[in-house]
DNA sequence: TCTACATTAAGACTATTTCTTAAACAAGCT
DNA sequence: AGCTTGTTTAAGAAATAGTCTTAATGTAGA
């Protein structure tokens, strides 16, 4: 619970009464790797804070191909937003890469906090923000990169993830197969 | 001035306090057809909300191709985000598609009605998820569909749209030549 | 009205990426 | 500790979505 108090020290600290209100409505779960903790078609019922371990949030295309929007490590949040708020049916699988500790507000808990503590609004409003500014940037990576480019790209923003996770689950970020990026990582060690 | 009243009430409206000092905040300007509000660079220094007509916010390539990243027509705010809330160089560009009348409010000022008036974080909130759950939609997109799906996708989305803005900036969002676009809507009208 | 830009058309082209197969390697589970 | 499953590299052939080019026609802004 500690590691989520401090999360919060750097966006608008918590005062105690705030402390207190967030650690009440937190519930802490263990994730095994493989498991899912949001699956397509059931609608998003928390936001996630990681202590520890890591999760991928990802879409299926009609041919069956997965393709990962977002990584959540140590200290993220993970939710589909779009179900979370709008109590819809997700298109969305969120699954734990490893073995994770996670904390876990309700929809119902997360308003409660907003409603009677404004700093949460703040606190989410930026968090929010710093994910809109990946998303946006990726999004503008996508359409005028190559994979190549991409690649270098993700290893510089991402060191830690890119040597934690599979290849694999990089090349599905990336919108590439594992083969293609087999083939960018010989091309870069020629360089 | 009445029209962003309204369109906070579509959250938390506003009380006459909240109502003054937003309004004493803002900045009403008109901005002629291809005129720019941000150019790649430069600092983006507002926070604008569009009155009338319209704005796209696009990145260029190194080799020179546009991409738009998003539209905003009436009842819409669009910023470079990133470039406000760091205060670093834009890598972008928002420019008017059509001559436009906007209302902007400058960082300081949002930040000082985020800090006086709670209700601001909160409603910025909503806005920005709103915003990214739209890109996060048209990222799966991007990944998991071809160009014929998404153009459907975004007739469905942005049927005023469609109709109001050309074909090559369209294309430029699908992240398709004019001319491919112009063989998607050949197809499409043979069905 | 004029001019510049937007749209459609259509064929040739191509570059990035996938597909396939296979072998070697690494890691998780009992 | 050993088995089994998944991951990485490799390399060539193949596909295809989308680009490029040219050109004629249409349309909107000044």
């Amino acid at each position: 619970m500690e590691t989520i108090i401090k999360h919060f020290d750097k966006y608008l600290p918590l005062d105690d009464k705030e402390k207190e209100a967030l650690i009440s409505r937190l519930t802490e779960r263990k994730i095994k790797r493989k498991q899912y903790i949001l699956q397509e078609g059931d609608t998003c019922k928390y936001f996630t804070y990681v202590v520890k371990g890591c999760f991928k949030m990802y879409g299926v295309d009609n041919s069956g191909a997965e393709h990962n929007l977002t990584f959540a490590a140590e200290d993220e949040w993970i939710a589909d937003i779009d179900s979370l708020h709008k109590e819809k049916a997700s298109k969305l699988f969120i699954e734990a890469i490893e073995t994770s500790t996670i904390l876990q507000v309700s929809k119902g808990n997360l308003w409660y906090l907003y409603n009677k503590y404004p700093k949460f609004d703040r606190n989410f409003r930026v968090i929010i923000e710093d994910k809109y500014i990946e998303l946006q940037n990726r999004l503008l990576q996508t359409f005028s990169t190559t994979a190549y480019e991409r690649y270098e790209c993700f290893l510089e923003q991402y060191p830690n993830l890119s040597n934690r996770l599979p290849n694999t689950q990089i090349a599905s970020y990336l919108g590439i197969t594992p083969e293609f990026l087999s083939k960018i990582r010989n091309q870069r060690s020629l360089k």
